[in-house]
DNA sequence: AGAGCCATGTAAGAGGTTACATGATTAG
DNA sequence: CTAATCATGTAACCTCTTACATGGCTCT
């Protein structure tokens, strides 16, 4: 399980999905501890994490064997008799550390930001809530500068006629719509950090 | 990757990959037969469909595969000698008529426009290029009755104040977003067919 | 006694990715 | 001779999904 994908140079760390950041963070919210089942607890429907992603029983002892592997928890058995008795997961000073630094980071393309994006929010609210604004910015400021060099990348297509025979410029010009709604949309989400309650505004 | 994993049911016909209906597409269009390595050709950087989707040979030659299973295809060795020689695969009827209802068959979900939806429309320019207003015309109906329904969703969020400490209005308000930007490019796709003589843009 | 929740998994299987194997012919 | 290109794959490994196994406990 040591993951070295063989592909990628194995010298990029490489993240765990968003799920395993999700109980991550539902392990540190819960006081450094929390066990499985209780964790599971929180993915069925409404509770705020259900909105964002789904994960069944298999997938979450899966995802904390990952963890486990990775010594970002530890997983200690609390009963000794019974064959399947409760666990209990504790975070380690490494997997806190990996948590504040997969949520600091911005994700990298326009299509995490469904995911991987608001599940970073939503465990930032639970645990940091003052890093909202500037994780909110930070994503807004790089979906900006890809949008940026997407329109570069336009105008530099528009100026050689053969490069119209291919599809780049319709790829090009769909990421860039997608990336320029994204960008509205995170701009959306700036003001909601200073009205508490109350304002709803739907779309 | 968005496909039901094959425990459900089995009665749902199941689309193969965009990828398989490519090289479908690239049969046809080279007369109703062609070779693995030709095929392989057409996915090199420069031709148009590289610009959408990238195929490496083990999964071409798996593709096919899959293809010749589902008897879409037939593949015939030409050389008898050789333990790799040339291998012709033709299309067959059921192929045919496969690739004709997948074409016309606009994608289920904005995520799909980008790779899919871009190989219908590249595969329909090889091969059926009249049919090409008609696919983005329905794209487009579809497209919009997403936005629809997504807005009286949120609609109807709003009117439940409970709702707005969950993530859905927020799940959805980027889903609407995201949606309404893709019409607006599927809208901008169709000025093109009044230029439907498009063999001009080669040279 | 049976239903249903607590609690944790294993098994099976589909699909995809990368690295690598194989051997022929052609070009420098 | 060596390298590249032609041409077709196999092997190993990863992920995710669904179905199901396992037992204790509690409530009716």
């Amino acid at each position: 399980m040591s993951r070295p994908p063989a592909t990628k140079a194995s010298s990029e760390p490489v993240d765990e999905q968003p799920g395993s950041y999700a109980l991550l963070g539902l392990i540190e919210q819960a006081g450094g501890s929390s066990h499985g089942y209780s964790l599971l607890q929180e993915f069925v429907p409404g509770k705020p994490l259900a909105d964002i992603i789904q994960l069944n029983p298999s997938m979450l002892y899966h995802l904390l064997k990952r963890l486990a592997a990775r010594e970002w928890i530890v997983i200690e058995q609390t009963a000794g008799g019974a064959p399947r008795s409760r666990q209990r997961c504790r975070i380690t000073p490494a997997g806190r550390d990996e948590l504040t630094r997969w949520i600091r980071t911005p994700v990298a393309h326009t299509r995490e930001l469904r995911l991987e994006f608001l599940v970073k929010l939503a465990v930032a609210r639970m645990i940091c809530p003052d890093l909202e604004p500037d994780l909110v910015d930070e994503q807004i400021t790089l979906c900006h500068s890809w949008r940026d060099s997407m329109v570069v990348e336009l105008e530099q297509l528009g100026e050689k006629p053969e490069s119209s025979a291919g599809f780049k410029p319709l790829v090009l010009s769909l990421r860039l719509n997608q990336t320029e709604s994204a960008c509205r949309w995170l701009e959306d989400l700036l003001p909601q950090r200073t009205l508490s309650r109350g304002r709803e505004r739907a779309g």
